[in-house]
DNA sequence: CTGTTAGCGCGTTCAC
DNA sequence: GTGAACGCGCTAACAG
């Protein structure tokens, strides 16, 4: 049993309670021999704090809330990882909200930003749309969005538009020109208005300043996962002219292709080039070239950055903040210049079914 | 703003706190027309409860820590999903502890018993001493452990003595003799008192029953991690006698044992079979051929079982349950039968460095 | 059926 | 320097 409260305590220690409030609280003013009276009242009766009574009235919970696609994205974990070491450092309860639905998605931001239970919300992988952003600027809880994005909200993110374009680029130094990329959809059922979207944007970019003309049957999109990208990539592979490479949105996607590759005996990188993105720890096993983003970084600097913003109650306009980290390219061994049989095919291929950019 | 309270809605509605306190619990008593006029002054002030509040009138929080070594066992993630699953549903928050040290499992084991701040925990990979346990059982706290053990804790548990057997069986019924284990200390740093351990006793016993030799050299220990086991993997593959087989602990060390081969350029599984444990996910993207456990379902089962025990406060002494979850072997392509200039070798070997079980 | 009041445990004024 | 009283927002028990 521990329903030793406050006035146990100050009963024990013959003082009053204020006086023992003021000894948990470090406050100065205490004499010093009260305060040993006080301590060893304490620690006789085992007595500590009640979190919840304490919370109501600071009207602080000591908690943050944090929201992602945890379990269908591999790489939010990877970023947990980082924001889990900013606040159990900063001894702030990490409350974990898992999204998997586009009705636990909407749930959670309507729910959210209602009572006082959080200290600051951080949000992964997710953009609210403007209603959500309004709601939550309207209560005035600190929030920060972490691969996510939102013109009136702090951010930590990347550049997607680049991260594609180096993707692209690479195979294309390669020599690789029927380039096919795999995203999920951009349309984005989870609103993420998405990064897929951006690295899209950057493949089409660099094929366009390479002369290599974008071809809409080299892009297909699915929901994200395995399975779903093994099957568009296997619709790829069947194509007349198939991509010699292909470039997925993330590492997962990318997974999909190289089970789907190996379904069909087809050698990776001889006879076909793969590279993902993300950099999840489990590319490094399979050896797969991908676009490295710092996850457990932009964790770290979420985090870091909510903090601040919970302890400096800035003005309400609050200057908002976009926080880019870096991107480079992690060579390793799924992509290949294209087999010498398939350069030929390539201009065959092009006349039909091609749209220009 | 939200600092709308119940007394602001009692207001408007024109009644009073302890009606409007009945119409968010959906008492039965009210009143349908006036149900109706609170409903309508909640709508209109855009109202909602305080749960700090809340809790501290009732005396409950909502919310269950989950305490696991969440980063370095890719397993924690897989259970967490099951966990995340149940409480969502239930309505519970989910409060996450990581713990990667012996410093903060051990303050985590003295600060979660105090407060009320957690209406359960559920305790992963993570097996209590005495006198945790006895903390735990002191402050009256719903307690399940997940792949861990305790005398006096429910918990939902495999047997992974079998498990163990089940590996070690496997790697002998394709003729292999020469059979080494890998695995994380034994003498656990983490308290875990092992679930390794016991895969251990699994080995030597179907060692033992086929007339097998125990041979002290093929079995390696250090910290949990890839980096870990593929050093451990190079020292055993270095031997004189080198195994012909490896059993590890976790698929994680698996995968060391993976990398070592081939930076050794040993082809798996012709030359060097690898059984792992646990069957995490990307162990099916590896090939990895393992014991597969049900990680997702023990989330599920022990935080149903977490919240029975909430549910219904059994007297003290409360019947302490162990629930078993079933194992079985999944073979992918990570073990074969011995190569055939190995299986010569065999009888030289053996007379060295070995001790009878 | 419904308004009123007494806690829940702690932090924080206020006077002393 | 320290004790007493009030309030945080809500639930539950008690009158009416």
């Amino acid at each position: 049993m521990s329903p030793v409260t406050i006035r146990d305590v100050a009963k024990a220690a013959g003082v009053g309670v204020g006086t023992v409030s003021r000894v948990i609280n470090q406050h100065p003013s205490v004499r010093a021999s009260t305060r040993q009276k006080v301590e060893d009242a304490i620690a006789t009766l085992d007595y500590s704090p009640n979190p919840i009574a304490r919370q109501l009235s600071l009207g602080k919970t000591l908690s943050i809330a944090v929201v992602a696609p945890f379990f269908i994205r591999p790489s939010s974990v990877e970023r947990l990882q980082g924001v889990e070491t900013v606040l159990s450092e900063a001894n702030y309860d990490l409350v974990l909200f898992n999204v998997e639905t586009q009705a636990r998605r909407d749930t959670l931001f309507r729910i959210l930003p209602r009572g006082d239970s959080f200290d600051g919300i951080l949000i992964v992988t997710l953009s609210p749309q403007d209603v959500e952003a309004d709601l939550l600027l309207q209560v005035q809880v600190p929030v920060v969005l972490v691969d996510a994005h939102h013109p009136r909200l702090n951010r930590v993110v990347i550049d997607d538009v680049a991260g594609g374009h180096m993707a692209t680029q690479h195979l294309i130094d390669l020599g690789h020109s029927r380039i096919a990329y795999i995203s999920d959809i951009l349309e984005s059922p989870f609103r993420h208005e998405g990064a897929s979207a951006r690295r899209f944007q950057g493949y089409r970019q660099a094929l366009a300043a390479a002369s290599i003309p974008y071809r809409h049957e080299y892009y297909r999109q699915d929901r994200h996962g395995v399975l779903q990208a093994e099957r568009l990539a296997h619709q790829l592979l069947e194509l007349p002219a198939p991509p010699t490479a292909i470039f997925t949105a993330s590492d997962t996607q990318a997974i999909g292709v190289l089970r789907a590759a190996e379904q069909r005996g087809i050698a990776i990188p001889k006879q076909l080039s793969v590279i993902g993105f993300d950099d999840i720890e489990i590319a490094e096993y399979m050896h797969l070239t991908t676009i490295h983003q710092p996850l457990f970084t932009s964790g770290v600097e979420g985090a870091q950055r909510l903090l601040e913003l919970i302890r400096q109650p800035s003005v309400p306009p609050g200057r908002i903040e976009e926080f880019h980290l870096p991107l480079r390219l992690v060579q390793r061994q799924t992509t290949a210049p294209p087999p010498a049989s398939a350069i030929d095919i390539v201009d065959d291929g092009l006349d039909a079914d091609l749209i220009n950019y």
